[in-house]
RNA sequence: GGCCCCAUCGUCUAGCGGUUAGGAUCCAUGGUUUUCAUCCAUGUUACAGGAGUUCAAGUCUCCUUGGGGUCACCA
């Protein structure tokens, strides 16, 4: 732990400030907290709470293997509990706490509700190791009793972890807090989320091209819901959320739905903070002076930010190569003549062209006086300008890329056709 | 294996003893569109199984089955 915990801790903190969560108060570093953890252990030992265990590791596995052979839960025996011999030489002992040895431990869960657990489930786990440092059950315990944690919520596999915490926090005299389990996310098989299934950090998903809304609203409707409402700003869900309808069972991660959040978002982003999102994905429209046509003519089309950057990358570079299968279609018949002619018409009206519509007038025109379908001129246009048979209206292309630019590309298109 | 938790369309879910079991996503079809996408409309698909309790059970109880979690001198 001691290991980059800077850099640990600062994509813990650049990750929350991502998804716009805010955080009070220093980074409190357990390593760093050893004393306080050593006085409350002395304390414990103290009281009779807790007790030093002699028991060396190879009697302690062979104490496990001896129960794992009766199919018996393994579990710490208690010997030293209230030893009185003498004590083993060469040994460092272990202390450990005193857990009670019979009854239960009960405990109302927000989520899951009231939890019985025997005590005989929970041995006299070790507090502090042979070397003297405290373990995670003891110091969390005491981490958020002092620091004043009012609910704790945390995935259903800690919930193994809350009777032994209870014990720490009744040994210290600690009021407790509220626990919430919450069921674990498992990915679109049902099996266990691992690093096979794409992202493991929370920032991968903005490199991914989501947007910090999208993921929270994907999140927070998994294993929850208020009615038949399927969008949440980030107001309603502080608003709405209660751990109590939280659903006690697990939920599958479904790629689908998180792309079509990520969608809705994108088409309600303002042009200007989608210009600025953009400048991470290697496009740079912030000074264009198309910039709200260009958006517009996108941002229904991308489901992510790095589709939408493909999306605008493909408008604004001149196409390099054609669709096979689209130049095969588009190009044929008259083709050539009619793209040659509309290049002309474009030239002529140069002037005046300037709104997308103004450019639709032109295909109009077209198709008027040479009396064809619009496809006839559409297709061919569509495969000149970018490339392939699919994309944003050709209207808004062209009042985008300008009558030059557009002229240029036809002629290339042209150039390469028999 | 012991203990704990869970179970409604493929997926996310609504439902809190009486509903034609609702919504969303996905998929399919149709419409809009010069293309694709968007958007709109329509459609297919679910109460794991079995016993009870009750006039009435997706909803309550029990069992079975199936999933998940957990059993460290890890966190």
């Amino acid at each position: 732990m001691a290991r980059n915990s800077e850099e640990a801790k600062d994509a813990i903190l650049k990750a929350f400030a991502w998804v716009g969560m805010a955080c009070d108060g220093d980074v409190v570093y357990q390593s760093k907290r050893f004393d306080l953890y050593k006085k409350y252990i002395d304390q414990l030992l103290e009281e009779g709470k807790a007790y030093k265990c002699y028991m060396s590791k190879e009697e302690l596995a062979a104490l496990r293997e001896e129960q794992m052979a009766k199919k018996e839960r393994t579990r710490y025996d208690g010997r030293y509990r209230n030893f009185t011999g003498t004590v083993p030489q060469g040994v460092d002992p272990v202390i450990r706490i005193k857990a009670p040895q019979e009854g239960m431990i009960t405990f109302e869960d927000g989520v899951k509700g009231t939890i019985n657990i025997a005590a005989t489930e929970v041995d006299d786990f070790v507090i502090a190791r042979a070397d003297g440092a405290p373990t995670y059950n003891f110091v969390v315990a005491i981490d958020d009793a002092l620091m004043g944690l009012t609910d704790v919520i945390r995935g259903d596999d800690h919930l193994y972890n809350t009777p032994k915490q209870i014990v720490v926090y009744k040994a210290l005299g600690f009021n407790l807090p509220n626990f919430n389990h919450v069921a674990m996310i498992n990915n679109e098989q049902g099996k266990k989320l691992s690093k096979r299934d794409g992202a493991t950090d929370v920032m991968d998903y903005k490199t991914m091209g989501y947007l910090p809304e999208a993921l929270l609203n994907f999140l927070v409707r998994l294993g929850w819901s208020h009615g038949d409402q399927e969008i949440f700003s980030i107001e309603e869900m502080i608003a709405l959320f209660e751990p109590k309808n939280i659903n006690k069972s697990s939920s599958n991660y479904n790629l689908d739905k998180l792309l079509w959040l990520n969608a809705h978002y994108i088409k309600n982003t303002p042009n200007d903070e989608l210009a600025i999102l953009l400048k991470g994905y290697g496009v740079d429209i912030h000074g264009h002076d198309k910039l709200e046509l260009l958006l517009d003519a996108t941002k229904e089309r991308g489901k992510t930010l790095v589709e939408l950057a493909d999306q605008i990358n493909l408008i604004l570079a001149t196409p390099s190569a054609y669709d096979e299968k689209s130049s095969k279609k588009a190009f044929k018949g008259e083709a050539k003549t009619i793209l040659a002619d509309f290049a002309v018409m474009l030239q002529n009206w140069e002037g005046t062209l300037h709104l997308p519509c103004d450019y639709h007038a032109v295909m109009d025109k077209l198709v008027e006086t040479k009396e064809i379908g619009f496809g006839k001129i559409g297709m061919p246009l569509r495969v000149s300008l970018l490339g392939s048979m699919t994309g944003s209206g050709l209207d808004e292309i062209m009042a985008i890329l300008g009558v030059d630019e557009t002229v240029l590309r036809i002629e290339k298109a042209i150039a390469t056709i028999a």
